[in-house]
DNA sequence: GCGTTATTTATGACTGGTCAGTTAGTTTTG
DNA sequence: CAAAACTAACTGACCAGTCATAAATAACGC
Protein backbone atom coordinates (compact mmCIF):
# COMPACT_ATOMS: atom_id res chain seq x y z
CA UNK A 1 0.00 0.00 0.00
CA UNK A 2 2.76 2.68 1.26
CA UNK A 3 4.95 2.74 -1.20
CA UNK A 4 8.13 4.55 -0.50
CA UNK A 5 9.10 7.17 -2.62
CA UNK A 6 11.51 9.54 -1.37
CA UNK A 7 12.36 10.87 -4.90
CA UNK A 8 9.31 11.84 -5.68
CA UNK A 9 8.85 14.29 -2.52
CA UNK A 10 10.68 17.11 -3.57
CA UNK A 11 7.34 17.43 -6.31
CA UNK A 12 4.61 16.28 -3.73
CA UNK A 13 5.70 18.65 -1.34
CA UNK A 14 5.34 21.27 -4.25
CA UNK A 15 2.14 20.20 -5.69
CA UNK A 16 0.71 20.82 -2.12
CA UNK A 17 2.63 24.13 -1.39
CA UNK A 18 1.09 25.65 -4.40
CA UNK A 19 -2.30 24.41 -3.88
CA UNK A 20 -2.31 26.30 -0.68
CA UNK A 21 -0.27 29.26 -1.30
CA UNK A 22 -3.10 30.21 -4.33
CA UNK A 23 -6.03 29.31 -1.78
CA UNK A 24 -4.41 31.72 1.22
CA UNK A 25 -1.18 33.17 0.20
CA UNK A 26 2.08 32.88 0.66
CA UNK A 27 2.21 34.63 3.93
CA UNK A 28 -0.66 33.00 5.04
CA UNK A 29 0.33 29.56 4.71
CA UNK A 30 1.66 27.60 7.63
CA UNK A 31 4.26 25.13 6.74
CA UNK A 32 2.80 22.81 8.96
CA UNK A 33 -0.24 22.74 6.65
CA UNK A 34 1.72 22.66 3.44
CA UNK A 35 3.55 19.66 5.00
CA UNK A 36 0.09 17.88 6.23
CA UNK A 37 -1.37 18.14 3.01
CA UNK A 38 1.92 16.44 1.73
CA UNK A 39 1.55 13.81 3.95
CA UNK A 40 4.87 14.87 5.93
CA UNK A 41 5.95 16.26 9.03
CA UNK A 42 7.22 19.84 8.74
CA UNK A 43 10.01 19.46 9.72
CA UNK A 44 10.76 16.88 6.43
CA UNK A 45 9.73 19.73 4.45
CA UNK A 46 13.31 21.61 5.71
CA UNK A 47 15.55 18.06 4.48
CA UNK A 48 14.35 19.30 0.67
CA UNK A 49 14.04 22.67 0.50
CA UNK A 50 16.42 25.66 2.63
CA UNK A 51 13.08 27.43 3.67
CA UNK A 52 9.85 28.63 2.85
CA UNK A 53 10.80 31.22 0.35
CA UNK A 54 12.59 28.70 -1.60
CA UNK A 55 9.32 26.81 -2.01
CA UNK A 56 8.13 29.30 -3.66
CA UNK A 57 10.48 29.61 -6.23
CA UNK A 58 10.86 25.70 -7.17
CA UNK A 59 6.83 26.36 -7.91
CA UNK A 60 7.23 29.53 -9.99
CA UNK A 61 10.55 27.67 -11.79
CA UNK A 62 8.89 24.72 -12.87
CA UNK A 63 5.42 26.47 -13.89
CA UNK A 64 7.57 29.55 -16.00
CA UNK A 65 9.13 26.53 -17.56
CA UNK A 66 6.65 24.07 -18.48
CA UNK A 67 4.06 26.85 -19.97
CA UNK A 68 6.90 28.68 -22.27
CA UNK A 69 7.73 25.10 -23.37
CA UNK A 70 3.67 24.35 -24.23
CA UNK A 71 3.82 27.87 -25.76
CA UNK A 72 6.78 27.55 -27.91
CA UNK A 73 5.84 24.09 -29.15
CA UNK A 74 2.13 25.24 -30.17
CA UNK A 75 3.58 28.29 -31.63
CA UNK A 76 6.08 25.98 -34.52
CA UNK A 77 8.66 27.21 -36.78
CA UNK A 78 7.34 31.03 -37.24
CA UNK A 79 7.00 30.93 -41.17
CA UNK A 80 4.26 32.41 -43.62
CA UNK A 81 2.21 35.18 -42.94
CA UNK A 82 2.38 36.59 -39.40
CA UNK A 83 -1.28 37.29 -38.12
CA UNK A 84 -2.36 33.00 -37.76
CA UNK A 85 0.85 32.92 -35.43
CA UNK A 86 -0.72 35.86 -33.22
CA UNK A 87 -4.47 34.02 -32.91
CA UNK A 88 -2.43 31.00 -32.17
CA UNK A 89 -0.28 32.23 -28.98
CA UNK A 90 -3.19 34.23 -27.58
CA UNK A 91 -5.66 31.16 -28.12
CA UNK A 92 -2.57 29.03 -26.47
CA UNK A 93 -2.52 31.23 -23.77
CA UNK A 94 -5.88 31.88 -23.13
CA UNK A 95 -6.03 27.42 -22.66
CA UNK A 96 -3.13 27.97 -19.98
CA UNK A 97 -4.69 30.68 -17.70
CA UNK A 98 -8.63 28.04 -18.36
CA UNK A 99 -6.47 24.99 -17.66
CA UNK A 100 -3.98 25.66 -15.19
CA UNK A 101 -3.12 27.10 -11.73
CA UNK A 102 -1.18 29.41 -13.91
CA UNK A 103 -3.52 32.74 -13.19
CA UNK A 104 -2.82 32.19 -8.87
CA UNK A 105 0.84 31.36 -9.45
CA UNK A 106 0.64 35.23 -11.65
CA UNK A 107 -0.92 36.85 -8.32
CA UNK A 108 1.54 35.01 -5.67
CA UNK A 109 4.42 36.86 -7.72
CA UNK A 110 2.75 40.42 -8.23
CA UNK A 111 2.04 40.29 -4.22
CA UNK A 112 5.23 38.71 -3.25
CA UNK A 113 7.85 40.23 -5.71
CA UNK A 114 8.81 42.69 -3.06
CA UNK A 115 9.30 40.64 -0.46
CA UNK A 116 10.86 38.00 -2.57
CA UNK A 117 12.46 39.82 -5.31
CA UNK A 118 14.38 36.53 -7.13
CA UNK A 119 10.59 35.73 -7.42
CA UNK A 120 9.52 38.59 -9.63
CA UNK A 121 13.10 38.63 -11.20
CA UNK A 122 12.61 34.97 -12.03
CA UNK A 123 9.39 35.69 -13.70
CA UNK A 124 11.27 39.04 -15.52
CA UNK A 125 13.99 37.18 -16.66
CA UNK A 126 12.19 33.87 -18.27
CA UNK A 127 8.65 35.80 -19.49
CA UNK A 128 9.50 39.01 -20.17
CA UNK A 129 13.31 38.67 -20.87
CA UNK A 130 12.35 35.51 -23.40
CA UNK A 131 8.82 35.28 -24.58
CA UNK A 132 8.34 38.83 -25.15
CA UNK A 133 11.39 39.47 -27.97
CA UNK A 134 10.31 36.22 -29.01
CA UNK A 135 6.58 37.54 -30.05
CA UNK A 136 8.62 40.95 -30.67
CA UNK A 137 10.73 39.65 -33.66
CA UNK A 138 7.37 37.72 -35.15
CA UNK A 139 5.82 41.11 -35.39
CA UNK A 140 8.57 43.08 -36.72
CA UNK A 141 8.55 40.31 -39.51
CA UNK A 142 5.41 41.13 -40.33
CA UNK A 143 6.27 45.22 -40.61
CA UNK A 144 9.12 44.06 -43.10
CA UNK A 145 7.17 41.92 -45.18
CA UNK A 146 4.68 44.39 -45.73
CA UNK A 147 1.62 42.46 -43.69
CA UNK A 148 1.51 45.06 -41.38
CA UNK A 149 2.30 48.93 -41.04
CA UNK A 150 5.13 50.46 -39.78
CA UNK A 151 4.18 50.50 -35.70
CA UNK A 152 6.93 49.82 -32.93
CA UNK A 153 6.92 46.19 -32.21
CA UNK A 154 8.00 46.32 -28.36
CA UNK A 155 4.73 48.55 -28.01
CA UNK A 156 2.38 45.74 -30.16
CA UNK A 157 3.72 43.17 -27.87
CA UNK A 158 2.40 44.86 -25.13
CA UNK A 159 -1.09 45.94 -26.64
CA UNK A 160 -1.41 41.69 -27.72
CA UNK A 161 -0.95 40.24 -24.74
CA UNK A 162 -2.26 42.81 -22.17
CA UNK A 163 -5.85 41.48 -22.39
CA UNK A 164 -4.47 38.13 -21.36
CA UNK A 165 -3.21 39.43 -18.01
CA UNK A 166 -6.45 40.82 -17.19
CA UNK A 167 -7.75 37.60 -17.89
CA UNK A 168 -5.57 35.75 -15.49
CA UNK A 169 -6.18 38.28 -13.03
CA UNK A 170 -9.82 38.28 -13.50
CA UNK A 171 -9.58 34.63 -12.64
CA UNK A 172 -7.35 34.52 -9.74
CA UNK A 173 -9.07 38.18 -8.13
CA UNK A 174 -11.87 38.31 -8.42
CA UNK A 175 -13.78 35.64 -9.84
CA UNK A 176 -12.69 34.44 -5.88
CA UNK A 177 -14.51 37.29 -4.65
CA UNK A 178 -17.60 36.89 -6.87
CA UNK A 179 -17.14 38.80 -10.56
CA UNK A 180 -18.99 36.75 -13.32
CA UNK A 181 -17.10 34.40 -15.05
CA UNK A 182 -14.95 36.00 -18.08
CA UNK A 183 -15.24 34.13 -21.47
CA UNK A 184 -11.47 33.92 -21.82
CA UNK A 185 -11.03 32.21 -25.24
CA UNK A 186 -13.45 34.90 -26.18
CA UNK A 187 -11.50 37.79 -25.47
CA UNK A 188 -8.62 35.95 -26.82
CA UNK A 189 -9.91 35.13 -30.24
CA UNK A 190 -11.62 38.95 -30.31
CA UNK A 191 -8.26 40.72 -28.87
CA UNK A 192 -6.90 38.40 -31.47
CA UNK A 193 -9.08 40.15 -34.47
CA UNK A 194 -8.89 43.59 -33.17
CA UNK A 195 -4.87 44.25 -33.02
CA UNK A 196 -4.29 42.41 -36.24
CA UNK A 197 -6.45 44.13 -38.14
CA UNK A 198 -5.51 47.57 -36.43
CA UNK A 199 -2.18 46.53 -37.92
CA UNK A 200 -3.32 46.08 -41.54
CA UNK A 201 -1.13 49.03 -43.64
CA UNK B 1 5.15 75.91 15.51
CA UNK B 2 3.64 72.40 16.56
CA UNK B 3 0.02 73.25 15.47
CA UNK B 4 -2.88 70.36 17.16
CA UNK B 5 -4.74 69.46 14.11
CA UNK B 6 -6.77 66.48 15.41
CA UNK B 7 -8.78 66.48 12.18
CA UNK B 8 -6.20 66.13 9.89
CA UNK B 9 -4.99 63.04 12.27
CA UNK B 10 -6.90 60.49 9.86
CA UNK B 11 -5.40 61.75 6.71
CA UNK B 12 -2.00 61.76 8.09
CA UNK B 13 -1.98 57.96 9.06
CA UNK B 14 -3.48 56.76 5.68
CA UNK B 15 -0.80 58.45 4.02
CA UNK B 16 1.88 57.24 6.36
CA UNK B 17 -0.02 54.08 5.66
CA UNK B 18 -0.30 54.00 1.99
CA UNK B 19 3.82 54.93 1.55
CA UNK B 20 4.86 51.84 3.76
CA UNK B 21 2.10 49.42 2.86
CA UNK B 22 3.34 50.11 -0.86
CA UNK B 23 7.06 49.54 -0.15
CA UNK B 24 6.80 46.65 1.72
CA UNK B 25 3.46 45.30 1.58
CA UNK B 26 0.53 44.95 4.21
CA UNK B 27 1.10 42.14 5.97
CA UNK B 28 5.01 43.02 6.04
CA UNK B 29 4.15 46.55 7.26
CA UNK B 30 4.23 47.24 11.13
CA UNK B 31 1.54 49.40 12.65
CA UNK B 32 4.25 50.62 14.63
CA UNK B 33 6.13 51.76 12.12
CA UNK B 34 3.03 53.31 10.37
CA UNK B 35 2.63 55.11 13.79
CA UNK B 36 6.51 56.46 13.83
CA UNK B 37 5.85 57.88 10.28
CA UNK B 38 2.37 59.65 11.11
CA UNK B 39 4.01 61.10 14.39
CA UNK B 40 2.00 58.95 16.54
CA UNK B 41 2.16 55.91 18.91
CA UNK B 42 0.40 52.53 17.74
CA UNK B 43 -2.06 52.79 20.27
CA UNK B 44 -3.48 56.50 18.40
CA UNK B 45 -4.17 54.73 15.14
CA UNK B 46 -6.79 52.51 17.07
CA UNK B 47 -8.64 55.67 18.07
CA UNK B 48 -8.93 56.44 14.43
CA UNK B 49 -9.24 53.21 12.77
CA UNK B 50 -10.89 49.50 13.96
CA UNK B 51 -7.85 47.75 12.94
CA UNK B 52 -5.83 47.27 10.29
CA UNK B 53 -7.75 46.28 7.43
CA UNK B 54 -9.73 49.39 8.19
CA UNK B 55 -6.36 51.68 7.07
CA UNK B 56 -6.24 49.49 4.14
CA UNK B 57 -9.94 49.77 3.16
CA UNK B 58 -9.93 53.59 3.77
CA UNK B 59 -6.73 54.15 1.30
CA UNK B 60 -8.89 52.01 -1.31
CA UNK B 61 -11.87 54.25 -0.59
CA UNK B 62 -10.27 57.51 -1.24
CA UNK B 63 -8.24 56.69 -4.03
CA UNK B 64 -10.55 55.17 -5.68
CA UNK B 65 -13.08 57.79 -5.34
CA UNK B 66 -10.52 60.90 -6.71
CA UNK B 67 -9.14 58.83 -10.07
CA UNK B 68 -12.77 57.57 -10.54
CA UNK B 69 -13.77 61.71 -10.43
CA UNK B 70 -10.58 62.37 -12.50
CA UNK B 71 -11.13 60.28 -15.17
CA UNK B 72 -15.09 61.19 -15.58
CA UNK B 73 -13.88 65.20 -15.59
CA UNK B 74 -11.30 64.88 -17.84
CA UNK B 75 -13.53 62.61 -20.46
CA UNK B 76 -16.70 65.33 -19.97
CA UNK B 77 -19.85 64.91 -22.03
CA UNK B 78 -19.84 62.03 -24.20
CA UNK B 79 -20.57 63.89 -27.59
CA UNK B 80 -19.34 63.65 -30.73
CA UNK B 81 -17.14 61.00 -32.61
CA UNK B 82 -16.17 58.60 -29.50
CA UNK B 83 -12.48 57.70 -30.81
CA UNK B 84 -11.18 60.80 -29.66
CA UNK B 85 -12.54 60.03 -26.48
CA UNK B 86 -10.98 56.67 -26.51
CA UNK B 87 -7.61 58.13 -26.50
CA UNK B 88 -8.51 60.64 -23.82
CA UNK B 89 -9.66 58.10 -21.48
CA UNK B 90 -6.25 55.72 -22.07
CA UNK B 91 -4.36 59.36 -21.84
CA UNK B 92 -5.87 60.68 -18.78
CA UNK B 93 -5.78 56.36 -17.13
CA UNK B 94 -1.77 56.54 -18.29
CA UNK B 95 -1.34 60.30 -16.44
CA UNK B 96 -2.85 58.90 -13.25
CA UNK B 97 -0.47 55.28 -13.44
CA UNK B 98 2.95 58.36 -13.87
CA UNK B 99 2.34 60.55 -11.45
CA UNK B 100 -0.02 58.97 -8.28
CA UNK B 101 0.41 55.57 -6.38
CA UNK B 102 -2.14 54.00 -7.84
CA UNK B 103 -0.66 50.93 -9.50
CA UNK B 104 1.10 50.41 -5.64
CA UNK B 105 -2.65 50.31 -4.83
CA UNK B 106 -3.36 47.70 -7.48
CA UNK B 107 -0.94 46.13 -6.48
CA UNK B 108 -1.84 45.79 -2.86
CA UNK B 109 -5.50 45.10 -4.38
CA UNK B 110 -4.17 42.27 -5.80
CA UNK B 111 -2.15 41.07 -3.14
CA UNK B 112 -4.40 41.54 -0.43
CA UNK B 113 -7.99 40.93 -1.93
CA UNK B 114 -8.26 36.75 -0.58
CA UNK B 115 -7.53 38.39 2.98
CA UNK B 116 -9.42 41.08 2.45
CA UNK B 117 -12.01 40.53 0.32
CA UNK B 118 -13.72 43.53 1.05
CA UNK B 119 -11.29 44.97 -0.36
CA UNK B 120 -11.44 43.59 -4.02
CA UNK B 121 -15.16 43.77 -3.75
CA UNK B 122 -14.63 47.62 -3.36
CA UNK B 123 -12.27 47.60 -6.51
CA UNK B 124 -14.87 45.47 -8.58
CA UNK B 125 -17.80 47.77 -7.61
CA UNK B 126 -16.24 51.38 -8.25
CA UNK B 127 -14.02 50.65 -10.90
CA UNK B 128 -15.42 47.60 -13.00
CA UNK B 129 -18.98 47.89 -12.46
CA UNK B 130 -19.14 51.46 -12.83
CA UNK B 131 -16.13 52.48 -14.96
CA UNK B 132 -16.46 49.81 -17.11
CA UNK B 133 -20.15 50.22 -18.03
CA UNK B 134 -19.37 54.11 -19.11
CA UNK B 135 -16.57 53.04 -20.99
CA UNK B 136 -18.88 49.82 -22.69
CA UNK B 137 -21.91 52.13 -23.44
CA UNK B 138 -19.40 54.95 -25.30
CA UNK B 139 -18.07 52.03 -27.80
CA UNK B 140 -21.75 51.15 -28.08
CA UNK B 141 -22.83 54.36 -28.95
CA UNK B 142 -19.92 54.30 -31.51
CA UNK B 143 -21.07 50.97 -33.50
CA UNK B 144 -24.47 52.28 -33.56
CA UNK B 145 -23.57 55.44 -35.31
CA UNK B 146 -21.66 53.64 -37.65
CA UNK B 147 -18.31 54.33 -36.21
CA UNK B 148 -17.08 51.27 -35.34
CA UNK B 149 -17.52 47.84 -36.95
CA UNK B 150 -20.55 45.53 -34.98
CA UNK B 151 -18.07 44.00 -32.34
CA UNK B 152 -18.92 42.76 -28.90
CA UNK B 153 -18.34 46.10 -26.85
CA UNK B 154 -17.83 44.40 -23.35
CA UNK B 155 -14.78 42.75 -24.62
CA UNK B 156 -13.34 45.57 -26.65
CA UNK B 157 -13.48 47.58 -23.36
CA UNK B 158 -11.17 45.07 -21.66
CA UNK B 159 -9.49 45.15 -25.08
CA UNK B 160 -8.81 49.03 -24.69
CA UNK B 161 -8.05 48.93 -21.18
CA UNK B 162 -5.94 45.65 -20.66
CA UNK B 163 -2.41 47.64 -21.35
CA UNK B 164 -3.26 50.42 -18.30
CA UNK B 165 -3.19 47.55 -16.23
CA UNK B 166 -0.25 46.35 -17.65
CA UNK B 167 1.70 49.15 -17.59
CA UNK B 168 0.63 49.62 -13.97
CA UNK B 169 1.80 46.20 -13.04
CA UNK B 170 5.14 47.00 -14.89
CA UNK B 171 5.73 50.35 -12.45
CA UNK B 172 4.47 48.77 -9.59
CA UNK B 173 5.92 45.55 -9.66
CA UNK B 174 8.90 45.25 -12.46
CA UNK B 175 10.32 48.45 -12.40
CA UNK B 176 11.26 48.07 -8.60
CA UNK B 177 12.92 44.92 -9.14
CA UNK B 178 15.06 46.09 -11.94
CA UNK B 179 12.73 46.16 -15.08
CA UNK B 180 13.76 48.77 -17.60
CA UNK B 181 11.19 51.44 -17.56
CA UNK B 182 7.94 51.70 -19.64
CA UNK B 183 7.05 54.55 -21.34
CA UNK B 184 3.00 54.94 -20.04
CA UNK B 185 2.05 57.55 -22.19
CA UNK B 186 3.60 55.73 -25.51
CA UNK B 187 1.85 52.93 -24.90
CA UNK B 188 -1.20 54.47 -24.25
CA UNK B 189 -1.42 56.72 -27.62
CA UNK B 190 0.15 53.36 -29.40
CA UNK B 191 -3.10 51.40 -28.12
CA UNK B 192 -5.49 53.60 -28.61
CA UNK B 193 -4.41 54.18 -31.95
CA UNK B 194 -3.97 50.28 -33.22
CA UNK B 195 -7.72 49.69 -31.07
CA UNK B 196 -9.26 52.64 -33.15
CA UNK B 197 -8.08 51.41 -36.38
CA UNK B 198 -9.04 47.86 -35.48
CA UNK B 199 -12.83 49.21 -34.77
CA UNK B 200 -12.93 50.82 -38.31
CA UNK B 201 -16.10 49.29 -40.29
C1' DG C 1 -9.10 87.21 33.36
C1' DC C 2 -8.31 82.88 36.42
C1' DG C 3 -8.86 78.65 38.75
C1' DT C 4 -11.30 74.20 38.47
C1' DT C 5 -13.34 70.38 36.37
C1' DA C 6 -14.64 67.60 32.07
C1' DT C 7 -13.32 65.90 27.76
C1' DT C 8 -10.53 64.77 24.19
C1' DT C 9 -6.19 63.08 22.60
C1' DA C 10 -2.51 60.48 23.49
C1' DT C 11 0.95 56.83 25.18
C1' DG C 12 4.10 52.97 27.39
C1' DA C 13 3.87 48.67 28.83
C1' DC C 14 1.72 44.39 28.46
C1' DT C 15 -0.72 40.06 26.64
C1' DG C 16 -1.81 36.31 23.93
C1' DG C 17 -1.28 34.01 19.95
C1' DT C 18 1.29 32.77 15.83
C1' DC C 19 4.78 30.40 13.32
C1' DA C 20 9.53 29.73 10.83
C1' DG C 21 13.19 27.23 11.68
C1' DT C 22 16.09 23.82 14.93
C1' DT C 23 17.43 19.89 17.50
C1' DA C 24 17.77 15.57 19.55
C1' DG C 25 16.09 11.42 18.96
C1' DT C 26 13.21 7.58 16.36
C1' DT C 27 11.78 4.68 12.56
C1' DT C 28 12.54 2.69 8.04
C1' DT C 29 15.25 0.64 4.56
C1' DG C 30 18.96 -1.85 2.30
C1' DC D 1 23.94 -2.56 11.83
C1' DA D 2 24.73 1.68 9.22
C1' DA D 3 22.70 5.16 6.51
C1' DA D 4 18.71 7.62 5.06
C1' DA D 5 14.26 9.42 5.99
C1' DC D 6 11.61 11.17 9.18
C1' DT D 7 9.25 13.47 13.47
C1' DA D 8 7.68 15.58 18.14
C1' DA D 9 8.71 18.98 20.81
C1' DC D 10 10.82 23.08 21.48
C1' DT D 11 12.68 28.02 20.94
C1' DG D 12 12.92 32.65 19.91
C1' DA D 13 11.16 36.43 17.63
C1' DC D 14 7.37 38.94 16.10
C1' DC D 15 3.35 41.91 16.38
C1' DA D 16 -1.92 43.14 16.47
C1' DG D 17 -4.66 44.78 19.63
C1' DT D 18 -5.73 46.28 24.81
C1' DC D 19 -5.58 48.93 29.00
C1' DA D 20 -4.54 51.81 32.70
C1' DT D 21 -2.83 56.13 33.00
C1' DA D 22 -1.15 60.73 31.62
C1' DA D 23 -0.99 65.19 29.01
C1' DA D 24 -3.35 68.71 26.35
C1' DT D 25 -7.32 71.32 25.43
C1' DA D 26 -11.92 72.99 26.11
C1' DA D 27 -15.79 74.40 29.11
C1' DC D 28 -17.52 76.53 32.84
C1' DG D 29 -18.32 79.34 36.94
C1' DC D 30 -17.22 83.50 39.04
Amino acid sequence: MKKRRPEARPAEILAAALTLFSERGFAATRLEDVAARAGLSKAAIYLYFADKSALLAAIVEAAVQTNIATVRERLGPPTGPVAPHLRTLLATIATILRTTAFPDLMKLIIAESRAQPEIGRLYLDRVIGSAFPLVQSLIARGVETGEFRRIDPAMTVRSLVAPMLLAALWRSVFEPIGAEPLDIDALAAHHADLIIRGLAP
